[in-house]
DNA sequence: TTAACCTGTCATTGT
DNA sequence: GAACAATGACAGGTT
C-alpha cells in the first residue's frame, strides 16, 4: 500500500492517520528500528532470555540437587554423575586389589571391574562372554576412585557389593599359593605368552574355555554346588565372606532415577525455550554471522530505510512531474555501506509505513512532526519521508510543490512553521546561505557528481564550507545509525547464538545419558555372566572358588584362565609402571 | 525533576 | 592524501 494511500485512508480517520504518522519511517533511524517484527522478536528475545533466566535458575537448582550426585570433570569442565565411579570404586574393591590399574584390563578377566571408560566395541565382545570381561577389566583405580566417587550411603547397589577398604580379602589372600604353587612363574602367566601356554600346563590355572562350560559343569557337579560355596551375593545377595569380594560393578551407576531426573531436566532446559519464539528467531535471523544482516528483516535495513527515506523523499517530493534526476541519483548511492539496497527500497517504500504499526510509535520519534497537524496537510506527505537533511519542499523547485490552489492562506504559515520545524540544522544553514541544491544531493551524491554539481555554481567560500559539511554531517549520521543497527544486530545475533548452544548442550548432555544408561546395562549383563561362569567353577574337590583369590583371565586367544588375585594384582601394577615410564 | 533513551555530531582510526 | 566507513564519546531533545 501506497503512502498516499495511507494518507487517504488516514482523511477519513484521524486516529489511523495518527498511527500511520507514527509509522513513518523517515527518521535518520532505519525502518529497522520500527520494524515491528524485529522489536517483537527483540521483545520475545528478552523474554526468552528472562525465561532462560529463571531456567537457569532453575536449572542451577537441579545442578544444585544434581551436583551431590555429580562431580566436576577437571579437564572438561563437565560434571558427571559420582555414583557412577562410586560404582567402579566398589567394583574395584570387590574384584582385584585396590590398586588394580586400568592397565590389567586386558589381562585380567574381571567384569566387575567394568570402568567408565570402557570401549564401545561391545558388539564383538558380547560374542563371548569373556571378551566382555576383557572389557570390564579396564577398571579404575581403586582406591582413587574410593575417595573420589565414594557411592552414596543409601545406593542399593553399592551396599549390597561394595567391599570394605580393609576387608582382609582384599589384602592380597593367596590361597593359590600353597595349592598352585610359586608366583615366579605366575608373572609368566602373565606375559603376552601366556596366551600360548597350554593351559593345561600349569597347575596354577584352570583354562575355561567358554565351550567348556558344560563339561565343567559335569565335571564339578551341579549348581547346587555353586549354591554352597558361592556367596549369594554372587548372586545377588548379600554375603558376609564373598559379599564385598564381587560389588556390583553398575552400583555406582546412574540408577534409572537419576538418569531419568537429568534426562527431565535437560528435557526441561531444552523445551522451556519456547519452540515458537525459537523459530521465530530463527525465521528472523538467517544472517550466519553476528555482523550480517537480512536487508528485509533485520534492523540493517535501517540503512535501506535510510535509503528509502531520502528517495522517497526526494521521489515524493517531486512526485508531482519531474522524478528529479536527484532522486534517481540517490537511489543509486542509496544507503551507506551497512545493507541497503534498491530493491529494499522499493520495497519498503511500498509497504510505506504500515507493516509494523504497533510498535513503531514506540521506536519513531518524529521530532518536528505534529501528526494532527500532517493529518490535516495530506499533500505534506513527503514531510514524513523527508530526510532530515532533504531540502525543505520550500526550498524545492515549485514543480515540487503541490498546487497552491489547495492550501489556505491560514494554513500556509502554518505549514511554513512547520515545515521550518521539520528542516534540520543544517537545512536551515543551507537555506540561509542560499545554497542552490538540496541537502539530499549534497549527502548522497557520489563524489565526482557532487563536485560536478559544485563547478556549476560559483559559490562562496562560506558556501563551500557549509555544503562540506554538510556533507560529512549526513554521512557521519547515516553511518551512525548504521553502526547503532549493526551494534544491536550484533547484540541479538549473539543472543541467538547463546540460545543455540543451550539447546546442544542440552542436547548433548541427553546423549550423555543415554549412552550412560546402556553402559549400565550392559555392565549389568557382564557382571551376570560373570558370576554365572565363575559360580560354577569348582576346584578338585568340588568346591567353588573364592572371588576373593581367582578371578578369570581373559585370553586373547578366546581362552579363559582363573587365576590367583595376587598375580592379577602383581600384573596390574606392573602394567601401571609401564604407562607412567613412557611418558617418562 | 529526573532517568532512560534516541539521535545528531565530533573526533579518531582504519580502509 | 582524499574520501569514506566505522565507532566511541558526548550533548541535546524527547518521553
Amino acid at each position: 500500500m501506497g503512502w498516499e494511500s495511507h494518507i487517504t485512508a488516514a482523511s477519513a480517520d484521524i486516529d489511523l492517520i495518527d498511527i500511520l504518522w507514527r509509522q513513518d519511517i523517515d527518521l535518520g533511524a532505519g525502518r529497522e528500528v520500527f520494524d515491528y517484527s524485529h522489536r517483537q522478536k527483540e521483545q520475545d528475545v528478552e523474554k526468552e532470555l528472562r525465561d532462560g533466566g529463571e531456567q537457569d535458575t532453575w536449572a542451577g537448582e537441579g545442578a544444585e540437587a544434581l551436583a551431590r550426585n555429580l562431580l566436576v570433570d577437571g579437564e572438561t569442565g563437565e560434571s558427571f554423575p559420582a555414583q557412577f565411579p562410586a560404582d567402579i570404586s566398589s567394583i574395584t574393591e570387590a574384584v582385584p586389589s585396590e590398586s588394580e590399574p586400568p592397565a590389567l584390563q586386558n589381562n585380567l578377566l574381571s567384569p566387575l571391574l567394568t570402568g567408565t571408560e570402557s570401549p564401545f566395541d561391545l558388539e564383538q565382545q558380547w560374542q563371548d562372554l569373556m571378551s566382555i570381561m576383557e572389557m570390564q577389566a579396564m577398571e579404575v583405580n581403586t582406591s582413587a576412585s574410593e575417595i573420589l566417587y565414594n557411592a552414596p550411603p543409601g545406593d542399593p547397589l553399592s551396599t549390597n557389593y561394595s567391599l570394605a577398604p580393609n576387608t582382609p580379602i582384599n589384602q592380597n589372600v593367596s590361597l593359590h599359593q600353597a595349592s598352585l604353587g610359586g608366583c615366579s612363574q605366575d608373572f609368566l602367566l602373565f606375559s603376552p605368552e601366556v596366551e600360548s601356554l597350554p593351559v593345561a600346563s600349569s597347575s596354577t590355572l584352570l583354562p575355561l574355555a567358554p565351550s567348556n562350560s558344560t563339561s565343567l559343569n559335569s565335571t564339578f557337579g551341579s549348581t547346587n554346588l555353586t549354591g554352597l560355596f558361592f556367596p549369594p551375593q554372587l548372586n545377588g545377595t548379600a554375603n558376609d565372606t564373598a559379599g564385598p569380594e564381587l560389588p556390583d560393578p553398575l552400583g555406582g551407576l546412574l540408577d534409572e532415577a537419576m538418569l531419568d531426573e537429568i534426562s527431565l531436566m535437560d528435557l526441561a532446559i531444552e523445551e522451556g525455550f519456547n519452540p515458537v519464539q525459537a523459530s521465530q528467531l530463527e525465521e528472523e535471523f538467517d544472517s550466519d554471522s553476528g555482523l550480517s544482516l537480512d536487508s528485509s528483516h533485520s534492523p540493517s535495513s535501517l540503512s535501506s530505510s535510510e535509503g528509502s527515506s531520502s528517495s522517497s523523499s526526494s521521489s515524493s517530493s517531486s512526485s508531482s512531474s519531474a522524478s528529479s534526476s536527484a532522486s534517481s541519483s540517490f537511489s543509486e548511492e542509496g544507503a551507506v555501506g551497512y545493507s541497503s539496497d534498491s530493491e529494499t527500497l522499493d520495497l519498503e517504500e511500498a509497504e510505506g509505513a504500515v507493516g509494523y504499526q504497533p510498535e513503531y510509535s514506540k521506536f519513531c520519534r518524529m521530532s518536528y512532526q505534529d501528526p494532527a497537524q500532517l493529518s490535516c496537510l495530506p499533500y505534506l506527505e513527503h514531510v514524513g519521508h523527508n530526510h532530515t537533511y532533504n531540502m525543505a519542499p520550500s526550498a524545492l523547485d515549485s514543480a515540487d510543490l503541490p498546487p497552491p490552489s489547495s492550501l489556505k492562506k491560514g494554513s500556509k504559515e502554518k505549514q511554513a512553521d512547520f515545515l521550518d520545524k521539520q528542516m534540520s540544522r543544517d537545512e536551515h544553514r543551507a537555506r540561509a546561505m542560499k545554497i542552490p541544491f538540496t541537502n539530499d544531493k549534497i549527502i548522497n551524491l557520489p563524489v565526482e557528481e557532487f563536485n560536478e554539481l559544485l563547478s556549476k555554481y560559483q559559490l562562496s567560500e562560506a558556501q563551500l564550507s557549509l555544503i562540506r559539511d554538510i556533507r560529512r554531517r549526513g554521512k557521519n549520521k547515516m553511518a551512525a545509525q548504521n553502526c547503532r543497527k549493526r551494534k544491536l544486530d550484533t547484540i541479538l545475533n549473539l543472543e541467538r547464538d547463546v540460545e543455540d548452544l543451550q539447546r546442544d548442550k542440552a542436547r548433548l548432555l541427553r546423549e550423555k545419558v543415554e549412552f550412560l544408561r546402556s553402559l549400565r546395562q550392559m555392565k549389568q549383563k557382564v557382571q551376570s555372566l560373570y558370576q554365572e561362569v565363575f559360580g560354577r567353577l569348582r576346584d578338585e574337590n568340588g568346591r567353588p572358588y573364592s572371588p576373593s583369590q581367582y578371578a578369570l583371565q581373559y585370553a586373547g586367544d578366546g581362552s579363559v584362565l582363573l587365576i590367583p588375585r595376587t598375580m592379577a594384582d602383581q600384573q596390574a601394577r606392573r602394567q601401571e609402571r609401564k604407562p607412567k615410564d613412557r611418558r617418562k
